[in-house]
DNA sequence: CTGTTCACG
DNA sequence: ACGTACGTGAACAGC
């Protein structure tokens, strides 16, 4: 049995593209000619080779217009064209493949699917060979025979094998009822129309009981109403899509599988291309021995000469600098230093920490700039030596988040995207539940390639961030804050473990006198905790009405299904009760206790480069999530207790992500309203309800606010009805008549997606800009919720950058006054801090003041300052 | 290792 | 016809 590899080429170029593309750093050689295409091609071909070690490989291209767009001229109408830098890479990508020793066919007038549906044909029925398809459309799951299968390709990596048996098992038809089914629900993305008013789920049902389209028709009679006239309506249409969808497997083409047997790299062709893109870490894979290349690679990066510093007088330091930290561990705060690596443009340094720690000034504090990668960990990890750096302007993390927020905290995916071969943190040091210590061979080439990645990009990234106006966000923001952040996670906050474990004897009380009850009404015993076990005991042994019209594969026993059956028994309320303070025990109570270091505080980690808005994030633990809300856990807060001859104080803003979107909108009456001193809320049920301000009630407030908060997150009537419990055409009404209201802000709506749309991405009042893949997704949920994060981003991200400027201005501010008071957490909109008693007064001053004042907008910010003897009492 | 649930802004 | 509000982190169950 000889395997056949088809591979849908268009497909894996696009993919490799639109995975790595992202504006203003797109992958390039020197000479400025894009390849991030052709290297995920490169990867994508060998891994596939790599995997399924075929003797047959074909390869298929489209090639511009086909007989489908003769027969009906708006096939494939509403894409958008493709962009430049991919269409430069698409004659590279034929010359590459067949340097690879593959075979690529590309033929007038048909699709690659056609090319790929005419070799597979040839396997069907035939024992000497099986086919395999590579691609990610499902319109090649057609093809789908005992013989052909296709390795459907998934984000990050992932592939499914679809096999005949798993086609059916996913979509109950056969593989070739896959045209049937495009020719009812269409496909939007090559512009098939399908029938008009069904989708998916009606043409899955109808294809389950009727079998084909033909069928269908055969037996219109039979299916009732609406869905038959529309059946009718639609039925030429239906057989144009059928036509359009079904993959021509009879393309004139010599299917002689010796036409494509893999050949294996040509050697040559294969290098000079790969230098040519220069793929300098795949050429050194390749281990060729011929001279000149040798020399050519050696001349590149990765072959480094590294110089491993015992004695600290054969340190030296040439010029500006890049440093990086090696730590065992991810969490730096107890993670052992392991060494430093520098590399100065000429030589590149390696320093075991012991080492360095002895030689701190010569390492760490000189007249030279130094780049890093993580500047944060490296401060903290400083601080607990007592030790600092200085000159430090220019942090690799940083700026790799601020032009795209998607790449993840290890430098090595920086790396690999810019073609730099290193192993990702993972490979080298463990999971984060089994670390082990890699040999410091590896261990210091890893480390010093970083060093020099820092190093050489550094220009590069500079000048993008100049190019996407962001220099002003990095340089007074983002990196000044660093340093910031770290000294609030070195600081730490005290917090009370005999408190706590007081709370949670208490809790644990309260819990197993709940659990006896809980047991004792539903007459056996069980896990609460598990939601499977529960939703058997509640709506199948106690039989209470479950309140969602269709049960998928389990019950759900979400606080909300809970809220609408808590009538039907009492022990509804138990649950939720349990529910509450198991989470309360667990989380905060335990968990919590768990966090308290050996000097009786808490420091938690501030994720600068994490979260897609510019938002920080805290972990390990969370210290943005302590309840808040319900009075008892909010007594977790007490154990927050402030230093000696020192009190708590919290600053927060009042609606601040209102009161930008009125400044961003431009909305007069809502600007008005801040400027009056309004209160929100109740003025816009006034507006909306239109009733005088005073005489609004209780229930009109809390619905207003619910669609204020609404309007922030790109509201949906449904959303709305959901929250208010409420019918969805009530909802409806509701976004109606604020929209009428407010006309400025229904027009800053429908702008801020236009302009996504057109661009791509969305920016803060700072410049802060994400790129929002979501917005050219074919799938209308995915591009609606693509939609609504461009509404919400600018808001909620240009209230991130307004604290951020505030805690960096008030960082100052604190240490020209030579002030002792610390900041301690940032939540959003709230900072908290330790406050002698003795500063209290110029501390209320300073952080009030720059809070309020260190962005203007059209509206006021407005700040309330809370104080007392422990984060409980502070509000 | 993923889904569910729930804590926060 | 579709499934549904934005941004996070942590614990648990059950595969």
């Amino acid at each position: 049995m000889e395997k056949v590899l088809l591979i849908d080429g268009n497909n894996i170029l696009f993919r490799s593209y639109y995975a790595t593309a992202y504006t203003g750093n797109t992958m390039k050689n020197s000479k400025g000619f894009p390849t991030n295409a052709l290297y995920g091609l490169v990867n994508m071909m060998n891994k596939i080779i790599e995997e399924e070690k075929p003797t047959y490989i074909m390869c298929a291209f489209d090639k511009g217009r086909t007989f489908r767009h003769e027969k009906y001229s708006d096939y494939k109408g509403g894409r958008s064209a493709t962009p430049d830098e991919l269409k430069a890479q698409a004659p590279k990508a034929r010359e590459l493949v067949e340097a690879m020793g593959i075979t690529y066919y590309e033929i007038d007038n048909y699709e690659a699917d056609d090319i790929i549906g005419t070799f597979a044909k040839k396997c069907n029925n035939n024992n000497d060979y099986d086919a395999v398809i590579i691609s990610s459309d499902k319109d090649l799951l057609q093809l789908i025979t005992d013989e052909v299968e296709v390795k459907l390709l998934k984000s990050g990596g992932e592939s499914i094998r679809m096999t005949h048996q798993e086609f059916i098992n996913t979509y109950g038809i056969e593989p070739p009822r896959m045209v049937d089914l495009k020719s009812l629900m269409g496909d939007s993305s090559d512009n098939i129309p399908g029938v008009k008013g069904i989708g998916e789920k009606t043409a899955l049902n109808l294809l389950q009981e009727y079998k084909t389209l033909d069928n269908i028709y055969e037996n219109i009679e039979n299916i009732k109403g609406k869905l038959q006239e529309k059946l009718k309506d639609g039925k030429e249409s239906a057989y144009q899509s059928y036509d359009l969808a079904t993959i021509y497997t009879e393309v004139p083409i010599d299917t002689d599988f010796e036409k494509i047997k893999y050949k294996g790299y040509d050697t040559l062709k294969y290098l000079e291309l790969l230098e040519e893109f220069e793929f300098y870490s795949l050429i050194k894979k390749l281990n060729i021995r011929k001279e000149d290349t040798k020399e050519e690679i050696k001349k590149e990066k990765n072959n480094l000469d590294v110089k491993v510093i015992d004695d600290i007088k054969d340190l030296k330091l040439n010029g500006d600098y890049s440093i990086y930290l090696e730590l065992l561990g991810y969490n730096y705060h107890d993670a052992k230093a392991l060494g430093f690596s520098i590399y100065d443009g000429k030589n590149c340094y390696y320093i075991r920490s012991d080492v360095a720690f002895d030689n701190p000034e010569i390492i760490f504090e000189n007249e030279y700039n130094k780049y890093t990668y993580d500047l944060k960990k490296l401060l903290v990890v400083l601080m607990k030596n007592n030790l600092t750096i200085n000159n430090c302007n220019y942090d690799l993390m940083i700026a790799g988040y601020l032009l795209n927020q998607n790449v993840k905290d290890d430098i090595s995916y920086l790396m690999k995207n810019n073609g730099t071969d290193v192993m990702f943190y993972e490979e080298e040091f463990g999971s984060v539940t089994k670390i082990n210590i890699p040999d410091e061979k590896v261990l210091i080439e890893n480390a010093c390639k970083k060093a020099k990645f820092i190093y050489d990009t550094k220009d590069f990234y500079l000048e993008s961030l100049e190019k996407e106006e962001e220099s002003y966000l990095f340089n007074e923001i983002e990196m000044p804050l660093v340093k910031v952040l770290a000294d609030m996670e070195h600081t730490g906050i005290n917090v009370s473990r005999e408190y706590l474990e007081k709370m949670g004897a208490e809790i644990t009380e309260k819990l197993s006198s709940l659990e006896k009850e809980i047991y004792d009404l539903a007459g056996c015993s069980f896990n609460i905790m598990s939601p499977k076990q529960l939703g058997e005991i509640l709506f199948v042994k106690m039989e209470l009405p479950y309140p969602k019209k269709i049960k998928d594969s389990s019950y759900s026993t979400s606080k909300e299904i809970l809220d609408k059956v808590a009538p039907y028994s009492p022990i509804i309320e138990k649950i939720l009760d349990y529910r509450t303070l198991a989470k309360l025990n667990n989380n905060y109570v335990i968990g919590l206790i768990n966090e308290i270091k050996s000097d009786g505080k808490i420091h938690t980690l501030f994720n600068q480069t994490l979260t897609r808005t510019g938002r920080l994030s805290s972990s390990e633990p969370n210290l943005q999530n302590i309840p808040a809300r319900l009075e008892y856990g909010k007594l977790i807060r007490k154990a927050f207790y402030p230093e000696k001859d020192s009190i708590i104080l919290s600053s927060d803003y009042s609606q601040i992500e209102l009161r930008v979107f009125a400044a961003m909108s431009n909305a007069e009456n809502l600007i008005e309203a801040f400027k009056n001193g309004n209160d929100i809320h109740q003025k816009t049920a006034s507006d909306i309800f239109g009733v005088p301000l005073e005489s609004v009630t209780k229930d009109q407030r809390r619905q207003a606010k619910a669609v204020n908060f609404g309007i922030l997150y790109g509201i949906s009537s449904f959303g709305l009805s959901e929250d208010l419990n409420i019918d969805v055409y009530k909802a409806k009404q509701f976004i109606d008549d604020y929209l009428k209201t407010y006309p400025r802000i229904s027009e800053y709506m429908k702008e801020t997606i236009d302009e996504a749309h057109k661009n791509g991405y969305v920016k803060t009042l700072m410049n802060r800009k994400r790129i929002i893949e979501e917005l050219n997704n074919k799938n209308y949920m995915i591009r609606s919720s693509g939609e609504r994060m461009a509404l919400n981003t600018p808001i909620q991200g240009t209230s991130a950058d307004i604290l951020k400027k505030a805690m960096v201005e008030i960082y100052n501010e604190f240490e020209k006054r030579n002030l002792k008071s610390k900041m301690l957490i940032q939540v959003h909109d709230e900072l908290v801090f330790n406050v002698l008693k003795s500063e209290e007064e110029v501390v209320t001053n300073i952080v009030k003041d720059i809070m309020e004042n260190t962005y203007k907008l059209s509206v006021p910010l407005v700040v309330d300052i809370n104080k007392g003897t422990d984060w409980y009492d502070a509000k």
